[in-house]
RNA sequence: GUCCCUAUCGUCUAGCCUGGUCCAGGACACCGCCCUUUCACGGCGGCGACGGGGGUUCGAAUCCCCCUGGGGAUGCCA
């Protein structure tokens, strides 16, 4: 795995041999050197999101990865992608391919990675062999049973559930299965970091015990895998959830006992549903894919993700490039936010509204296809996506809409047949029949001409016209408006449509 | 239970660090009106919050303390 050594580490070494600085990541004097060394260098930021192959991308995740990922293009630094799959049970290839395509839609692309922990074995072993020799780790004998059985009394009698260290200080070696456990450095200290979010964070080690880092099976449990890439991938930054933020002070532990030096943090606030738990399924979709289903744009979703617990003055819309610009960690909250289906909806609408037409089209297409639409047969897929953008929320909602033009044999809403497709309508129909057939072209002008003599032929105000027509183009009570609808179905088939209408009448 | 984090409209938030310009601003949702050939879009207006209690101060949403609420951790998950 360590073949060369990467250029982040060559830069490193020289940002810091040269300036004969003590390179610390917590420190005002680093920061500061960071600073200075980004107006004539490549910023040093080394950022990473981290998650583990068990499911697919969630929305929590998905923002966790977007902060990152602006914090990146923004600071010129660099963002990289690692699979946590320690999990051996547990991780599989089926979600990391679905982690990979919900970066892929967001935009989220990595400059570095995937890396995957598995592929890193080798190099866990050394290093818990490194704290076994060094004595900053032991063995441990005891069964999962004795663990749990001690946890329990210790809950019972009031006390915290933490290991007592039975095998702390053992000196034989039974030929038995057995854990290895980090040796907590000191009982009574406290280990204090600054969080970039959440500000000085301190925890003592009394609430800390002899953490796992070996499983029995002899893989790496997860505190100990991430110190060791995070340190080893020269990660400078640490963002992840706030459900990370009780593992901080134990990892910074293992930062020091390995030797390395420690990054900073920032632990962004958990995403929770409406009744203030923590989102899950019960909250409805929390995949980023399902939405993606759904008909959302990704430029919704990134824009709804980075304002749930970011903000910037009273701003709403934000593009990619205007986040790659605006973000800073300091305008992240510090608590948790309910996810908020609605506005999301609404931004998806807004990006409808707003979109290219002809990008638009090429992603309804499939959506349109499921519902067994065959597009070539009819009018143009663009016309018909600009007469719907600013009547739907979602893609599927679009897809419904434009259903009506492509219907070979349209049918009719009960209701709206009974109402307006009449035998009292003949006259009407057959007026708009016969000026429309005069039209050497459908647009604006024209139509408006040809609907005027419609009108003072029958006698009747625009809205008695129109609804009749409604129904007999689209089949239903709303729609884009009528003279867009009769453009884009063109002359031919809007002919058709009124004089099949005008068999149904009764 | 213990520890950690957190607290402005129903929701996302601005304001808080650097107390007075805040009888708290914006957005989503909701309600009303207007526009209108339907449905929408849009425009205008309305409803609606500083969790509670103590301090500090001439003055607190802003600073301090306590309580309460919410979340997280307490795994040979990540």
């Amino acid at each position: 795995m360590l073949l060369a050594m990467p250029l982040w580490q060559s830069a490193r070494k020289k940002l810091v041999t040269s300036n004969r600085v003590q390179y610390n990541h917590r420190g005002r004097l680093a920061a500061c050197f960071r600073f200075c060394y980004r107006s004539f260098q490549m910023s040093d930021l080394r950022v990473r999101f981290a998650p583990s192959p068990t499911g697919t991308l969630h929305i929590g995740g998905a923002r966790t990865a977007l902060f990152n990922y602006l914090l990146a293009r923004k600071e010129q630094g660099t963002y990289v992608l690692r699979i946590e799959d320690t999990d051996v049970a547990r991780s599989t290839q089926e979600s990391v391919d679905a982690i990979l395509d919900a970066m892929h839609w967001l935009g989220l692309s990595c400059d570095e990675g995937p890396f995957y922990q598995s592929d890193r074995f080798d190099l866990y072993k050394q290093k818990v062999q490194q704290l076994l020799d060094e004595g900053k780790a032991y063995k441990c004998y005891c069964t999962q049973e004795e663990l749990d059985a001690k946890r329990e009394a210790a809950m019972k009698a009031g006390g915290k559930p933490k290991y007592d260290g039975t095998c702390r200080n053992r000196t034989d070696s039974p030929d038995l299965p057995y854990v290895v456990r980090f040796r907590l450095p000191s009982d009574d200290g406290v280990t204090t970091f600054i969080d970039r979010i959440k500000g000085k964070i301190s925890i003592r080690h009394e609430e800390l015990d002899d953490l796992i880092i070996q499983r029995t099976d002899g893989t790496p449990t997860y505190n100990f895998v991430v110190v060791v890439d995070d340190a080893e991938m020269g990660m400078t930054l640490v963002i992840r959830g706030d459900d990370h933020i009780n593992n901080t002070p134990r990892q910074i532990l293992l930062y020091e006992a390995l030797g390395y030096p420690v990054p900073e943090f920032a632990h962004v606030p958990m995403i929770l549903g409406a009744d203030k738990k923590r989102l899950s399924k019960r909250h409805g979709a929390t995949s980023v894919m399902d939405y993606q289903k759904m008909g959302y744009l990704p430029e919704a979703m990134v824009n709804y993700l980075v304002r749930l617990g970011w903000s910037c003055g009273d701003e709403e819309i934000f593009s990619m490039s205007d986040l790659i610009e605006k973000f800073t960690l300091e305008n992240v909250g510090k608590s948790a936010g309910v996810f908020n289906p609605d506005k999301l909806l609404w931004l998806n609408a807004h990006y409808i509204k707003s979109g290219n037409p002809q990008r638009l089209a090429g992603l309804l297409e499939e959506f349109l296809t499921q519902k067994g639409i065959d597009i070539p047969s009819g009018p143009d897929l663009v016309e018909v996506v600009k007469s719907l953008q600013e009547r739907a929320s979602t893609l599927v909602e679009m897809a419904d809409g434009a259903a009506f033009y492509y219907a070979a044999e349209l049918e009719y809403d009960e209701k709206a047949k009974g109402k307006f497709l009449t035998t009292d309508q003949r006259a009407t129909f057959q007026a708009i029949l016969d000026n429309l057939a005069q039209c050497q072209q459908f647009n604006e002008e024209i139509l408006e001409k040809t609907f005027a003599a419609v009108m003072e032929v029958t006698g009747l105000k625009f809205g008695k016209i129109a609804q009749p027509l409604r129904v007999a183009l689209t089949g239903g009570t709303a729609s884009p408006s009528i003279y867009q609808v009769l453009q884009v179905l063109g002359k031919e088939r809007s002919l058709a449509r009124i004089q099949r209408a005008m068999e149904q009448l009764g």
